[in-house]
DNA sequence: CAAGTAAGTCATCGGTCGATGACAAACGCT
DNA sequence: AGCGTTTGTCATCGACCGATGACTTACTTG
């Protein structure tokens, strides 16, 4: 018999798990968007997540309906809303983006990789693929368009939404040292330079 | 019998196929470039790489090895040399990258994607990273940090090359339709003006 | 033309994948 | 305490994957 005062190491180890649908849910989402951002959609095997979560994988089909449906719901939802000042110039909201893609640590925003990088590295799927034009197009261009004068306002924004992008890449793909060990002030004035350069040229 | 002068349609079509060992294998190659770049390493299988080629998918075991080394040579060898003036600025040798990497329209380079995208698209392996990170750090990265002056040079080069990736994500990933039907000159002009802002730049 | 070699095909293996349904055990309510 | 519900597990299915070896057919050579 277990005493109620105290539990021994044993009793700890031989214990069984607390059930807890909520509490499975969620480290089956993360333990997903940890895999889905490190090997992508098709290098992760659901067996894989629900090791990582320490349940069966079949609960993974009890509680997202699929394996395209669990990715969906590990990319979707904590996309943030449009950062910095609505006023603001071009180079500026560059500047914020950067901090937030790229150069924040994230350790706040769940600990993983921002969700376009993650939907890059699974970019194979067509799917993937759609979800992620809507997006960047959608969502990140059209605000940095906005901000832009001239003619070619689009091709400006888009030049800039390749340099973040690219950031992301270099940093999460390439694994190159070089941006994640740079001082991330330093970084975001010379995005701003680069920016910079891109208004007011007709 | 088949006239040696008049062959008729159903002769072409029930002819069994020439056998010729080089063109097989460069069709198995082309025909691996095709789909690897568009669906990646593990979402293209050997049986549709062969059925593209129009053969059987044991040749390539055959031909090549595995799958992989399959991939690995139809990855490998074309990769182009250093481009320009070795004693130009930054600025020139990131146009004459970018005009090679995305605005190019690669007919004669085998028809494909540029094999840097090609290998993007497949990073989920830890291998092709290596790999990919290898070219990218050894070579693109290296020719454009010593065209810089100042302390800062690696950190300068590497976001000159975010740029160039992140401008190929676009294209060929996002598939966002602006960078594709712009003119490459004023394409190229922005980006010149985006890599001279580094310049000079403490 | 006949024999030998090379090119292409067929059948199949072992493994892994996503997904399903039956079953066992812990929880909550009365 | 007892019972129904929820949570987790096990066994397994069918499809597909990369890869192998035996076989058939076309080309080459003498």
């Amino acid at each position: 018999m277990i005493s109620q005062q105290v539990m021994t190491y044993a009793d700890f180890m031989n214990a069984p798990k607390r059930r807890d649908r909520a509490a499975t849910r969620t480290a089956l989402l993360e333990a997903a968007r940890r895999r889905f951002a490190e090997q992508g959609f098709d290098g992760t095997g659901v067996r894989e997540i629900a090791a990582d979560a320490g349940v069966d994988a079949t609960l993974i089909f009890r509680y997202f309906g699929s394996k395209k449906d669990l990715f969906a719901e590990a990319v979707k939802g904590e996309i943030p809303e449009g950062v910095g000042d609505p006023d603001a110039g071009p180079a500026a909201l560059a500047e914020a983006m950067a901090r937030e893609v790229v150069l924040e640590d994230r350790a706040g925003h769940g600990g993983g990789e921002h969700p376009l990088l993650v939907m890059l590295r699974s970019a194979g799927r067509p799917e993937v693929r759609a979800a992620l034009r809507e997006e960047v197009c959608g969502r990140y261009l059209a605000d940095l368009e906005s901000r832009f004068d001239g003619g070619d306002a689009d091709l400006r924004a888009e030049l800039v939404g390749a340099l973040l992008i690219g950031m992301g890449v270099m940093r999460s793909v390439v694994a190159s040292p070089v941006l994640s060990d740079a001082e991330p002030d330093r970084v975001a004035a010379l995005v701003v330079e680069m920016v910079a350069a891109l208004e007011n040229k007709p």
